[in-house]
DNA sequence: CTATTTTAGGACAAAAGACTCTCTAAAACC
DNA sequence: GGTTTTAGAGAGTCTTTTGTCCTAAAATAG
């Protein structure tokens, strides 16, 4: 797997907080019967991208979390960063420490190259985009519901 | 992370044996001391390829394993396949089961794209390519030594 | 001030992945 | 036939990931 379960849960919580009104806070609670991850280990999730900046988060009635910055501003590199950590694009295809400057192995170029499309992919899409692609063509996030389900729910 | 870690020793040791005379087996004992890897896991690891008709293995004084078939023929896509299997070319960035085709999420598209160029990386590397890039530059399939090293090992 | 809602945080449990150990089976050599 | 050399197969252990649960702390409303 390219990326752990916990970060796939931040990008779908990520998305769907982008689809919200940045003005209120979202309640945890609300947000994972939505997009149909279990409450107690979305939140620990969440209490990561809070700590790393990510979220705003707020207790109380009427708390909840929100986006800290503008959906255009965060990309999905931001969440895979703040989660799995920058592993994905430092590690060696071959698992052999102390990699790729001076003396790489044979799958180097290669590897590297594709390691860059990955950092691309990650980099050149951000949150808004995503909710604009959502929207415009009613794309799912969940196993079943498209965007409109989400937007209305 | 992109591959298991019994991919990445699964990788090391069938780029290892590539580098050998294909008529005589290479016992598991010696080849797990010289590429560093614990010799009862990487004969674990070795019995799926072995298993999935990648290796011929052969008992007794003499005996070991060796690629079946000649290294031209054998991609880091069949050693990818036969230890981690296809989800790696299959499953969804979102984890949505059911994927893709009809009713896509928002980084469908990005996302494939970025799949395909790790399929691409993988297909497109037989196990003679990097050998032989490994000899021409001495590159290393362990922490330390270089190719030289291993070749005459 | 008290009860309620909501996040924060830690302890715990289950499952998967990574690795070890031991015994068995086959082949070769003497 | 007996011993040695090797792969095969299974059970067992340790670690990481995934997921649950419970209590505390903050905020609000009455
Ligand atoms: S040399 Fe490059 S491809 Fe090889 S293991 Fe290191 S980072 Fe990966
Ligand atoms: S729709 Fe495409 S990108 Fe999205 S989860 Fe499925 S396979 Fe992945």
């Amino acid at each position: 797997m390219l990326l752990s379960k916990s970060c796939v849960y931040g990008l779908r919580a990520s998305i769907y907080l982008a689809t919200k009104n940045n003005s209120e806070y979202i309640p945890i609670k609300k947000m994972s019967e939505t997009i149909e991850i279990s409450h107690h280990f979305l939140t620990k999730i969440l209490q990561q991208l809070t700590a790393q900046g990510l979220l705003d988060s707020y207790k109380g009635p009427n708390g909840g979390v929100r986006l800290k910055k503008p959906a255009s501003e965060i990309t999905l590199m931001d969440v895979v960063l703040a989660i799995d950590g920058p592993d994905l694009l430092t590690e060696c295809a071959l698992g052999l420490p102390g990699c790729g400057h001076q003396n790489p192995c044979p799958l180097h170029d290669k590897w590297a190259t594709t390691r860059d499309s990955i950092k691309q992919m990650l980099e050149s899409s951000s949150l808004e985009y995503l909710v604009e692609r959502g929207k415009s063509e009613d794309l799912r996030l969940t196993n079943e519901g498209g965007f409109e389900k989400l937007l209305n729910g």
